[in-house]
DNA sequence: TGCATCTGTCAAAGCGCTTTGGAACGACAT
DNA sequence: ATGTCGTTCCAAAGCGCTTTGACAGATGCA
C-alpha cells in the first residue's frame, strides 16, 4: 500500500492525504478523520526512502562508538546510549552508530557526516583542544557535544555538567569535616571532565592553602578493577589520604573493596565522595555503607541530547546552544569528621 | 553535484555513468575511467536516499539493543558489536539500533523491520523456545541469529559456537585429572548458551556417574562481581568443589579474586576453566596464574555475522545457512591434577 | 554483400513521497 | 450582480538515483 493506492481508495488526492498525515493545517478535521481511519484499516505506512529523498532528511542523528583492541567499553556509554535511544524511538528517529578507532575520530565523524546517512551528529569523551570541534564546524551538519572541550574556545553547542562545581562542593565538605589529606580516583587524564572535576578539587583545596600531590591522583579508565588497584597504592601511602575523590560510582567499587580489605571503616577511616551517573545496577544507597554522591544521570542527558538534536533536525527549536547543569551533593554515609589522630598535623 | 550534473559535465547519459560506478560489465573501460577520474575530481557522491529508494536497499542492518533499568549493559555485547561494526564500515553498510526493554523484544524488533530502515535483522541473546523466533520467520526479512534456541524448531538461520561440546570437553580434561567436584559458574539461566554449557558438563559428568548438585551452579550476569560473590559460597560450602567452569572470562575475574582472598592457590586448590570470548582488554593469559579457557573469539563471530548479512542483502549468497564453531580447548596454568587429601573420597 | 550478433550508449520511465502554484467553491461585503 | 476572501482540495513538478528497452555502429559469419 503507498500513498498513491490510499488516495484513491479515499477518492482524494496525494496531496490531501499527505498533508492529512503530516499535520497540515489546510485540511478539513472531517477529511483527516477519515484518512487516518483508511491508514488504521490498511495498515499504511510512508515509504522512509521516498520521504527522506523528498525531505531531505533521513530522520537520524550519527554518532561515533571508539573502539579499538584495547578500548574498554564501558557502562557509562551504554547509558547514555539508553537515554539517547529512549528519546529518538518516541520521535520515530533511529540513530547510526559508526564505530570507529578513537585515534580516527575525526575521519570517522567527517565520514559519517558525508556517509549522508544522518542528520545531525552526536558526540561525546570531549577531551581538551578537541580536534573534532574544528571539523565539525567546518560541517554544515548540526552537531551536539556531550561535555566541554577545555582550551577550545566556547563557541559550539554543548550539554555538559558542572564538574568543576561539582568536585569543588565535594571539596568544600570534606574540608569542612576537618580532612586535609586528599586524593583523586578519576577518569582518563585526557579526557575533559577529569580534567574540570581535577580543577573543582584543587580549586577547593587552594582556598585553604593545601594542594594536591601528583602522586594523589590517579587517572584511569573507570572500572572497578583499575579503581581497586589505585585505591590500594593510595592506602600504602606512608601519610595516608583521608578524603577520596571519585570520578564514578564504579570505581567506588573497586577503592571500597581495598579500603575493607585494609581493615578500615569507610566514613570513619576514609570518608569518600563519589560522582554518581545514576548507572541502574549501581545505586549508592545500596553500598555496605550508603555512599555521598554528586549526582547527575547520564540517562538523563542522554534523552535531552536526543531532544535537542532532534528538535533541531525538525527545526522546532529554539533550544539553548548551551546547558550546563549543576550536580546534586547527596550526603549518605561515606563521609564522616577526618579522623582525630592523624588530623593534628592538619590547619 | 548530483549525477545528472556529473553525466553532463562528462558528456554522457546519466545511464553510463550510473553503470559505470556500479560496475556493470557493459560499459567502455576508457569510459569508466574517465567517470572514476570525475567522481574523484568534483568529489561527487551518490545520494543515499535515492539509491535508497531506487534500488529498495537501505544499506543497513537493524539491531535490537535490550536495555531497561535493571540492565547490565556487558561488555560482551559492545564486543560483538565492534566486530559487527569492522564488518560493516567496510561494505559502507551502517547498523541502526533500537534500544528497548528486554520484555519488549518483540514488539522492538516487529517496529524495527517494519519501520523500513533496515534491510535485515540481526538478532541474539538467544532463549529457550525464543519468541522472536516465529516473529522473525513470520517477516519476510532476511535475519540472522547469533547463538541458537534451544526447543525451537532449528530451521532459521544462525551462527553459533558449540557450548555443550565446549564445556564437555573442558569437563574431561579436569575428569581426567581426577577432579570429582564440580561448580559452574553460569550467565544468565534463561539464555541459551547458558543452558548448554550446563548440559555440556552434565552430559561428562554423568559419563563418569557424577551429577552436578543445583547449589554447585550459579545463574548470573556475567559481571566480575557477581562472579566472586558466586565463588565465595562455592568455597564455604562443606565440601567445595575442586573444579570450576566459568562462562566468561569477566566471571572468572571474580572468582579468582574469591580464591586468593580464602588463601586459595589457583590450578592446585582449585582448578578453573573458562569460556574466553577474546575480550581485549581480559587476556587470560595475562592473569597471575594464566587461564585454561575454552575460546572463540565474539568480535571474529560479529564480523562473520555482518559478512552473511550483508552478502544476504546484496545477493551474493549462498552462504551456509547455519554454522556452528569449534572452540578451541587452551590449556594454561589455571588446571592441574585434583588435590590429594580431598580427592580420597572420590571414584 | 547480406544478415545476425555484440558493444557501448542513451532516453525515459519509474521508485513513493512532499510541496508549489493554482482552482473551485461558498460566504461575505460591496 | 461583482469583487474579495478563506477554505479545501488538486495536478503536476520535483527529489536523485536505477533500470528497462531501444538503437546506432562495429564485428562476425555465410
Amino acid at each position: 500500500m503507498n500513498l498513491k493506492q490510499l488516495s484513491e481508495l479515499l477518492g482524494l488526492s496525494q496531496t490531501t492525504v499527505s498533508r492529512a498525515l503530516n499535520g497540515y493545517p489546510e485540511v478539513n478535521e472531517a477529511t483527516r478523520e477519515r484518512v487516518l481511519q483508511a491508514v488504521k484499516e490498511t495498515g499504511y505506512r510512508p515509504n522512509k526512502a521516498a520521504q527522506r529523498l523528498a525531505t531531505g532528511k533521513a530522520g537520524s542523528i550519527g554518532l561515533v562508538m571508539p573502539t579499538a583492541p584495547d578500548h574498554y567499553s564501558d557502562v557509562h556509554f551504554g547509558e547514555f546510549l539508553t537515554g539517547l535511544g529512549e528519546e529518538a524511538v518516541r520521535h520515530d528517529f533511529h540513530f547510526v552508530i559508526m564505530p570507529a578507532d578513537p585515534n580516527d575520530e575525526v575521519g570517522a565523524l567527517r565520514r559519517l557526516a558525508i556517509s549522508g546517512n544522518v542528520d545531525a551528529l552526536f558526540v561525546a569523551y570531549m577531551r581538551g583542544h578537541d580536534p573534532r570541534l574544528p571539523m565539525l564546524k567546518s560541517l554544515s551538519m548540526p552537531f551536539l557535544v556531550h561535555g566541554r572541550s577545555i582550551g577550545s574556545e566556547p563557541d559550539y553547542p554543548y550539554l555538559d555538567i558542572d564538574n568543576e562545581a561539582a568536585f569543588y562542593d565535594a571539596a568544600r565538605l570534606l574540608l569542612q569535616l576537618g580532612h586535609t589529606r586528599f586524593a583523586l580516583l578519576n577518569g582518563p587524564g585526557h579526557l575533559d571532565f577529569a580534567i574540570r572535576r581535577k580543577n573543582g578539587l584543587v580549586a577547593a583545596l587552594s582556598e585553604r592553602g593545601l594542594s594536591l600531590p601528583e602522586d594523589c591522583v590517579s587517572h584511569t579508565s573507570m572500572t572497578d578493577e583499575l579503581g581497586q588497584t589505585a585505591m590500594e597504592r593510595f592506602l600504602q601511602m606512608p601519610e595516608r589520604p583521608t578524603a577520596i575523590l571519585c570520578s564514578s560510582t564504579v570505581l567506588a567499587l573497586g577503592a571500597i573493596r581495598a579500603v575493607n580489605q585494609a581493615g578500615l571503616k569507610l566514613g570513619e577511616d576514609i570518608s569518600l565522595i563519589a560522582h554518581d551517573d545514576v548507572l541502574p545496577h549501581l545505586k549508592p544507597e545500596n553500598f555496605s555503607v550508603p555512599l555521598t554522591t554528586t549526582r547527575s544521570s547520564l540517562r538523563a542527558a542522554g534523552v535531552r541530547i536526543a531532544q535537542r538534536l532532534i528538535g533541531t533536525v525538525k527545526q522546532e527549536g529554539p533550544f539553548p546552544e548551551q546547558e550546563l547543569w549543576k550536580t546534586e551533593l547527596i550526603v549518605r554515609a561515606s563521609t564522616g569528621p577526618a579522623p582525630r589522630d592523624q588530623n593534628l598535623g592538619g590547619v
